[in-house]
DNA sequence: CTTTTTGTTTGTTTAGCTGCAAAGTTCCCG
DNA sequence: CGGGAACTTTGCAGCTAAACAAACAAAAAG
């Protein structure tokens, strides 16, 4: 059983008290999902929503033409599957790990009156369908506006907010990361990514091998992302 | 003074009783705005939020290299500048009108208590981010994997659907919209605009002229946006 | 340890767009 | 009604990044 105390200082839980939280972890139920498989796909019956616990997961949408987005990452602790919020009856993209995640799963029904007793749930939601909601209008942004180089580094900074780890070379991308899976991020190939990277390394910004990229300058990186004019 | 009726059927308001919509009602000001002039901009204090009677508005972002993108359309009796929604203090584009409009404002100090007394009023809400939400992840998908073509093409059915009007000749997009109008909603330049709705009238797709244009054959521009391979 | 699978790099070619310039149109305003 | 502003069209030059192919490298599977 999970110890309430890990979650308990979680902006989501701010007005439940010691034993709603703990009477609402009960109803949930923990789900562990391996790397590479979904938590849920898209067009599915919504019945349940989630919050990460550990792990990370892509959220990943098909294009009309058969590609792949990765629409965005969900890090630990952060609310997905959030459909009810929004007033779906499905799930409106696939929730893939990343790597070994696990989670927990409420069954939605008891969304409305989690939403309606808890105002500080409520507002976690809100805001997170906010910030989703900016995050993909700045990506329609750069998308229309800023050349591949741009998105790219882009796109890696973005990772290394959400999974940057220290190491004594730099700080790496603490997610198993092919040069296909960044290019879904950026709307481009991933022979336009691994030529990115091969430049990159060869004027110290980033280290990287299979599945891994380690970022040595993140100035550097950062200033590709405001190149004026 | 506003006559109560022609709104109260909107799901806005569908638990509102009459006399609590007449309330609620004449605690907004209407607020009238030009063609070109703004209800609110990026950054400033969200102090209210609204609901537009009529005209049509355009959500505008700025990128950091200073290119204006058109987020999407507000059409009439949709909801607007619902920051607090969303759990932010400030707006987060700019709302200019594309024609003359009219919309109601209410003070922001209203939306907490309005969302709490009226659930079909916090769910309307919540709907429209969630159908924005879509919405825009649906353009990160065509900016990352279609062809400007397609785009350009999906950008006015979209245009269609919300200010389309039957005329003799099609369907006429009932804005006044530019080659740049176009192509800040697309991602591209408004040379690229032209050079398609030149050559679409060619192919009797569409009939344009400045600032309008008018769909002829909506099977074959629909087609346009659904070429596989 | 060998084979297969999966991921990466790199060369070459080329389509698709952008960017600029310049001329043509339409509209608006005094 | 005339002049200027705003919008549109078109030609051309140039370049970015996509697309395909092929070889290489690393990991997984057997």
């Amino acid at each position: 059983m999970l110890d309430v105390a890990l979650i308990s200082h979680l902006p989501n839980f701010a007005d439940f008290s010691r034993s709603e939280l703990e009477i609402f972890i009960r109803q949930s139920k923990a789900k562990r999902v391996e790397k590479n498989a979904s938590f849920f796909s898209e067009g599915e019956a919504a019945n349940s929503f989630y919050m990460l616990l550990d792990g990370y997961i892509r959220v990943v949408r098909i294009s009309a033409s058969g590609e792949q987005i990765i629409v965005r990452y969900i890090t630990s602790h952060e609310l997905f599957g959030i459909a009810s919020a929004i007033g779906r009856e499905t799930y409106p993209a696939n929730a893939v790990a990343a790597i070994d995640s696990v989670a927990l799963a409420w069954p939605m029904a008891l969304w409305d009156d989690t939403v309606r007793r808890f105002p500080s749930f409520a507002k976690a939601a809100n805001s997170t369908l906010g910030n989703r909601l900016m995050d993909v209008q700045d990506r329609v942004i750069e998308l229309a506006t800023e050349q591949v180089e741009h998105r790219v580094a882009a796109a890696l900074l973005k990772l290394l907010e959400q999974a940057g780890k220290e190491t004594d070379e730099g700080i790496l991308i603490d997610i198993p990361l092919t040069r296909q899976d960044v290019s879904d991020m950026s709307g481009t190939t991933l022979y336009t990514v691994s030529r990115l990277l091969s430049g990159w390394e060869q004027s110290g910004l980033v280290k990287s091998s299979r599945k891994r990229v380690t970022v040595t300058d993140k100035i550097k990186l950062t200033s590709l992302c405001n190149r004026q004019e």
